[in-house]
DNA sequence: TCGAGTATCTTGATGGACGAGATTATCGAG
DNA sequence: CTCGATAATCTCGTCCATCAAGATACTCGA
């Protein structure tokens, strides 16, 4: 689109960029309507996957970093976190060593809902990839997971010339991030 | 992450998954950023993009198809419409055979702002794609274009499961959308 | 053990974006 | 030249994020 080769290779790097975008924009649009029709809203959804995900792992989140993650006002969290208690999606627990912390655990109704998001992606997922080879596989990984890494730098990039001092989420360290 | 099996290949797919997952996680926070960075917010950032693509493509968008492509209602697109004119980055132009249609043109702080968000981001592209050979970006190629097709059919299934029949975006039609 | 400093979450006020529905302008068909 | 359909706009209420301040709990030095 921006920037166009005539090589063959310089029409792959577009074709590549292209399906990029698209992929993301309707990764937005996946999550903004499953969000609406279950009267959440994007955050919310988001919020719910990152507490699930913690969970999973043994490893509860707490506010702050929940919003550190979906990088929200500590204000907004609150909120959210409201809202999600409310619909009865989660609950929070204060940590018993330190007081001042409260700890996010799903609710069932949260559980389910995160299920009921994922387990349709993943049969077609598994649909897609069923038609690649493993070592074809293999590439995408790689290529992906480079692709990420190159853009967290983005973001923090991006971050840094606001305000934020690139908020030093999960992602800064390697990769034993949730996410 | 879930459902994880123990050979090879089942761990590459819950790789790939993740990977997928981050990247529409980054991409959108991303988007955020540069947004806020110039007092914009992420819906007018993507407008900003459809309205550039569509003029590039020589078929400048309405509101109304502006509306399908990011989903929004139609009070809220003119809303947005004025947002972005009132800061200079589009315009509106009455169509001269039917008056009812207004077709949207990027004035040049609007092109400039889109070209900066992508310039960076083309840049770390072709930094990570020169790493890997015309083979191996054609498998990422066809991987990432085969997984649209799905995300897109999943996004419609949503869509029709709500409210919208589906909503007939340029999506519908095989390929020659823009985005 | 007292107190200053810090961390974590919450509260309240404000502004802005979005959606729903009514309204206005325009077009095409009969 | 009406009537219905279509495109955009306007109005209003709701909801969400941010900001600034506050409440509570921990930490550590004197």
């Amino acid at each position: 689109m921006y920037r166009r080769r005539d090589d063959r290779r310089g029409q792959m790097v577009a074709d590549i960029t292209r399906d990029l975008r698209r992929y993301s924009v309707e990764a937005q649009h996946i999550g903004h309507a499953f969000a609406g029709l279950h009267g959440l809203n994007a955050t919310d959804l988001h919020a719910l996957i990152a507490v699930m995900d913690a969970e999973l792992l043994g490893d509860p989140i707490t506010p702050g970093r929940l919003g550190e993650q979906l990088n929200l006002s500590s204000g907004s969290v609150t909120a959210l976190i409201d809202r999600l208690e409310r619909g009865g999606h989660i609950r929070r627990d204060r940590d018993t060593a330190d007081r001042r912390k409260v700890f996010l655990h799903y609710a069932d109704p949260g559980a389910a809902l995160a299920r009921s998001f994922f387990a349709p992606l993943g049969r077609r997922n598994d649909e897609v990839m069923a038609r690649f080879s493993d070592e074809e596989l293999e590439v995408v990984h790689r290529f992906m997971a480079e692709m990420v890494i190159s853009m967290r730098e983005h973001r923090d990039a991006i971050r840094a010339a606001r305000g934020e001092p690139a908020r030093r989420t999960a992602g800064t360290d390697p990769d034993n991030a949730t996410r």
